[in-house]
RNA sequence: GGGGGUGUAGCUCAGUUGGUUAGAGCGCUGGCCUGUCACGCCAGAGGCCGCGGGUUCGAGUCCCGUCACUCCCGCCA
């Protein structure tokens, strides 16, 4: 690329992608880099800059000639003696750097260790044809070195940079500065970036206002454990972080704000996984008023579809988000997260084996009927396997089933046009070729039986679903399969506390309001309450919200607390619904899930710059840490350790 | 709080049935090498086998305990 392209290039406000594959992530997405701040390129009579004319990844066959200057690190040093290569890398890419031995910095170059920071002067040369690199975008050229200077020296690493082998965690952490000049994470990390500037971009095009809201607010009563701040003016008192800013989204909404969102830190003192930092975490907030679940729906679906589309890799998105009431995808996939991208479904083959020669199944209906569906009635449910049909296969699941603490896994499998194995035998030949048929299934397929209690197998049988559909490879891993979960039930039964619970967030909008509050069976009423899944992944939950005190009032009164508890506790959301609140309804995609869909990783901490170990302990800051007595003191806090 | 996995050189790992002086690759140190790009070749240094206890003539290896990291369950409105 010449210079006079790049001013064209500039001038025209495009991006300019300065190197393509060292980092090309970094590379691509550069933006806001003009002349005007880089004045020693394109002028004669150039000033030097102290550390760089051209980055390490920018230098082209256009440039052959030019006396340049390079800061970098030291990536890869080959000694050959009489001729010695330095690959100098920052940001941008790679450069390769030359140096023969009558030069009087030789013994200077001869000297570095990986990792130094140097800067490198020197004239760009052409590589003759067979020493061209295709493999990197500055691969034409090198720099013939005329001075060198350390900037910086580095001891040996604990962790090298070079190379892309898996390291301990602890070390990984502890180096985390080291970590992440590595390529992957590196550029992980700015594909990060560059997806929350995406994110800012379609939310703010759409009419979204950014609101900040406090860090240090009051401790919640529901939900995770809080993390606490203690209050120096007011002894014995504390602040919480907060676990999503789901009171203050809403009370925007009532201050007339109409369309809020944030990049939102969220904090909740809870165990970790590797899906999910221990600590904090990031929330795409949204709120909108005077919106209906469908309004909510037509504003994040465009804004996750283009969000995959622009970072996905190509792989197709879901253009048409479906919706799934909840009560069908438990029936269909066992889960409230399904994998869209195994095509197996579940379906109720009770009839089948009611009264039939199989003698456990048909037992079972017998002994559990005339209840209620799901909860008390039993079922008999259908996981077509289709090239499960071996009795190796069906073998294999049924061991894996045991191991999961199942009595076993029943299954038929299809083979000479006849079903196969001690099920078919009781069922007969009648009823074995009607399941084939119901479920579309042929010779070289199997399927599988879970029965019992829906509300107890459900998990279970989703888990056998997946588990098929990923060891017979069903699943076409390359596409982003995105899913509305709906209709959410409002209430569900704790069995350990005997009572009736909010099954989501309690401020959700139940369907039908009032009167379905005051005339339905509490376990009956579904809140207006929704959930995004992309490929088996919770993306994120939202709702429209309860806008009127008395619906408040009432659904509390359901969960069994009183007035007097809401006042308490929701004091301020309760006086904002008393004051003219707009109907209103928003949505929290998880923003570090996001990313790590789009970077293809399972791990939270390859797209999180600085995280903490398992144990919530930050190795490189050393966090969390003790404070002195004085700090103690301004607080009004006396320690009180556990022994041993 | 509970369960699983891992822990041997700076790093990644091997180490057989309990048996002599614990090995390899990368890195490091020194030497050789003018076209490499995971450069190559030669030599060398480097070990509390996580830690503590036990069994045994003898433990990196078996047993018990403990610590660290990690994955999972609980938890995460």
């Amino acid at each position: 690329m010449t210079k006079a392209c790049l001013h064209a290039l500039f001038a025209r406000g495009q991006p300019v992608a300065f190197s393509r594959s060292f980092w090309p992530l970094a590379a691509s997405w550069r933006r806001g880099e003009t002349p005007e701040n880089r004045p020693w390129i394109g002028q004669s009579g150039r000033v030097m800059h102290a550390y760089r004319t051209h980055n390490c990844g920018e230098l082209r066959k256009s440039d052959v000639g030019a006396e340049v200057r390079l800061s970098g690190w030291v990536h890869r040093v080959r000694d050959h003696g009489g001729l010695l290569f330095i690959d100098l890398r920052d940001h941008y890419g790679l450069t390769q750097c030359v140096i023969e031995p009558g030069n009087s910095e030789f013994p200077m170059a001869e000297a570095l260790r990986a990792e130094w920071v140097v800067r490198v002067d020197g004239r760009v040369e052409a590589r003759s044809g067979d020493t061209v690199n295709p493999n990197l975008p500055t691969g034409e050229v090198e720099v013939r070195i005329s001075a060198l200077e350390v900037l910086s020296e580095a001891e040996e690493l604990p962790l090298p940079v070079f190379g892309e082998p898996d390291y301990p965690e602890d070390i990984r952490l502890k180096y985390r500065f080291l970590d992440l000049r590595r390529e992957t994470i590196h550029n992980n990390i700015i594909k990060r970036a560059a997806i929350i500037a995406s994110i800012r971009r379609r939310m703010i095009d759409a009419g979204f206002f950014e609101f900040q809201t406090p860090i240090l607010t009051a401790s919640s009563p529901e939900g995770a454990r809080d993390f606490l701040v203690p209050s120096r003016m007011h002894p014995g008192k504390f602040y919480a972080l907060p676990q999503a800013p789901q009171q203050f989204k809403q009370l925007v909404m009532v201050s007339g704000f109409d369309r809020y969102f944030q990049i939102a830190p969220c904090f909740r003192d809870e165990d970790a996984r590797a899906d999910r930092s221990p600590g904090e975490f990031y929330q795409l907030d949204i709120e909108m008023s005077f919106v209906e679940q469908e309004d909510v729906f037509n504003a994040v679906e465009p804004v996750l579809r283009g969000l995959f589309e622009e970072f996905g890799g190509g792989k197709p998105v879901t253009q048409e988000f479906p919706r799934i009431p909840f009560g069908e995808a438990m029936r269909k996939y066992g889960t409230d997260k399904p994998d869209l991208r195994n095509p197996i479904e579940m379906s109720d083959v009770s009839e089948v084996f009611r009264g039939s020669g199989f003698k456990i199944f048909a037992g079972l209906l017998d002994k559990h009927k005339g209840g209620r569906p799901w909860f008390e009635n039993a079922e008999v449910w259908a996981i077509p396997a289709k090239g499960g049909g071996s009795r190796a296969f069906c073998d294999r699941m049924n061991s894996w089933a045991q191991g999961e603490g199942q009595p076993g896994l029943g299954y038929i499998f299809f083979r000479n046009g006849e079903g196969a194995g001690p099920i078919a035998k009781n069922l007969g030949e009648d009823l074995t070729a009607k399941l084939r048929d119901e479920l579309g299934l042929a010779d070289g397929d199997a399927v599988f039986f879970v029965a019992g209690v829906p509300k107890d197998f459900a998990d279970f049988a989703g888990r056998a679903r997946t588990k098929a559909g990923e060891d017979l490879e069903l699943l076409d891993k390359d596409r982003f399969e995105f899913c509305w979960i709906v209709d959410f039930p409002m209430f569900e039964w704790d069995e350990e506390r005997k009572k009736i619970e909010f099954s989501h967030n309690p401020f959700s909008m139940p369907q039908g309001g009032l009167e379905a509050l005051e005339t339905k069976d509490p376990l009956d009423i579904l809140a207006w309450q929704y959930d995004i899944v992309c490929n088996g992944v919770e993306l994120s939950s939202g709702a429209i919200r309860n806008h009127k005190p008395e619906i408040m009032v009432k659904a509390f009164e359901i969960a069994g607390y009183d007035r007097s508890v809401l006042e308490e506790k929701f004091g301020g959301m309760l006086r904002a619904l008393t004051y003219g609140a707009p109907p209103h309804g928003g949505i929290a995609p998880g923003i570090d899930r996001i990313v790590m869909l789009l970077c293809g990783t399972e791990n939270i901490r390859e797209v999180t710059m600085f995280p903490m170990n398992q144990q919530a302990e930050d190795l490189l800051m050393g966090a969390p840490g003790d404070v002195s007595p004085e700090q103690l003191r301004d607080l009004h806090i006396r320690l009180n350790l556990p022994k041993s």
